[in-house]
DNA sequence: ATCCTGACTTGAC
DNA sequence: GGTCAAGCCAGGA
């Protein structure tokens, strides 16, 4: 645990996304207490395949909505395809009504 | 030990 | 309103 919580912790926010929601690194590293580590979010995400169960990364977008990790999936629409497998719009690689579907842990979870 | 890179964010021009 | 630059922490070479 220790330092590891910080990742631990990422995996359990993003684990807690509910289905057709989206959330941005910076919101889950703001929750976590390390909102000027943003990065780290995503670093920590680097391991979500290799997490059990394996966290929905998917529902995890950048701050404008954009599916910039979508590189890190098998595929470059692997990450488009679950997202509108959930029930989340997206159109040119951003996620449609982002806002309205952003899922913020700090008030949601609270 | 140093340098570079990265799934981000914010602020300034 | 778009583009550039800096800040941030951790890990790999």
């Amino acid at each position: 645990m220790d330092k590891y919580n910080f990742f631990q912790n990422v995996y359990e926010v993003a684990k807690l996304i509910p289905s057709g929601r989206v959330t941005s690194y910076g919101a889950i590293a703001a929750y976590l207490g390390a909102k000027s580590s943003a990065r780290m979010v995503g670093w920590a995400m680097n391991g979500a395949g290799a997490a059990d169960p394996e966290i929905p990364a998917h529902r995890v977008v950048n701050h404008q909505g954009l599916l910039t990790g979508k590189h890190h999936f098998g595929t470059p629409t692997k990450m488009q395809e679950l997202l509108e497998k959930d029930g989340v719009e997206v159109k040119n690689d951003r996620v449609v009504d982002f806002e309205t579907r952003f899922w913020d842990p700090m008030k949601e979870l609270l």
